[in-house]
DNA sequence: TTCGTCATATGACGACCGTTATAACCCTAG
DNA sequence: CTAGGGTTATAACGGTCGTCATATGACGAA
């Protein structure tokens, strides 16, 4: 509750986006959200909203990476659960009000920003954590690659429909489906190790 | 280029909604992309811009469930194949600056606007077309609809991906994907009735 | 022609935006 | 205690937003 500001504006500023895109969170707002003075702002940020833009990307990034990477330790279908679950009960704890920041971000901004970078960083990182582990346990590079991107945009798409549905149903049906592709994947390689050998 | 004013006003929405939601889409701007006068938007549009963004959400929906429609009469993948056809074709004719104009309304607006029932309403109809085309070529009910969702959802992301990356890779990555599921479970189904007979 | 209706044009209103300047505050160093 | 830099508070700037009132034009009906 009582980090630094600077980490607290970020929070908010993450929180705010995942709500309505950038547009919905405005310098006011954020600062009434996260509790620090609007005067502060241009103190911790001097760049203003678009090095905040691209901090707070950045920031979510960050965060969820961190959650896949220790959960991917367990295996991918762990780490395919994990990043379901976490968005599950970002969606659940805000009523359905709240998606994905990185995806508000990107759908929200021109393209020419520095903050729309960092979203397609952000989608790339996140597809590299789950193929680097399915590759890791045996799946080939290009499958690995396609699944993994196959999780990452069916996931999002799948936040932003749970969202207008105000409902979980889209991610738990799509979860299933995901799960058996995953296990498919591993199962077909460890088949293909117990031939070659 | 010169239908009536109003479908002008709904397709100029639609198409800087799909740049960057609804609150990139200003009336001031719309009325200048569509070449038509600032004043006139109440006078079709009494509602306002409320009116306007839900009835552009199902100018939207209805213009792609027509083009669905129409490829789904030449099997599922062929539906699938005009359903990704019509987002790269827009990415690119965008040079990527514009996505999907359902989800980035989905995205940006409070979840109590009409305007985002709409989009859900848009959602559903494309997972339904899909899914039950999927039906028709004997595919069960439970399938089709886990893989029309998987379809509609992954779309979705991959659009957005492919907007911030500058690259329609994404979708034709999972273009891939989705074909060989979409060829697979109507496989299946054939080998089930073969073996029924 | 005169009128009334539909469409276009213009300008203004209050509200909020991002941003900045400036004044008050806190707190540690000397 | 005093001095001074980092932080907070307040007010204001120009600009754009959605919206509306009003004025001007087009044009068939009486």
């Amino acid at each position: 509750m009582s980090e630094d500001p600077r980490t607290r504006m970020l929070a908010g500023a993450v929180d705010l986006m995942s709500r309505g895109g950038l547009p919905a969170a405005s310098m006011r707002d954020l600062a009434r959200h996260s509790g620090t003075p609007l005067g502060s702002t241009y103190h911790y940020f001097p760049g203003g909203k678009r090095q905040l833009a691209l901090e707070a990307v950045r920031f979510a990034d960050d965060q969820l990476r961190s959650w896949l990477g220790r959960s991917l330790e367990q295996g991918p279908v762990a780490g395919l659960r994990e990043f379901l679950a976490v968005w599950r009960q970002i969606l659940i704890d805000s009523d359905f009000e709240a998606g994905c920041p990185v995806l508000s971000v990107a759908v929200t901004e021109p393209r020419a920003e520095e903050a729309v970078s960092a979203t397609r960083d952000a989608f790339v990182h996140w597809c590299e954590l789950l193929s680097g582990s399915l590759r890791e346990h045996g799946t080939p590079a290009d499958t690995a690659e396609a699944l993994a991107l196959l999780i990452v945009t069916s996931v999002e798409g799948s936040i932003a429909m749970c969202r207008v549905e105000g409902s979980p149903r889209a991610l738990d049906v799509i979860a299933r489906t995901l799960e058996e592709l995953t296990e498919n994947a591993l199962a077909q390689c460890t088949l293909t190790r117990t031939l070659d050998s």
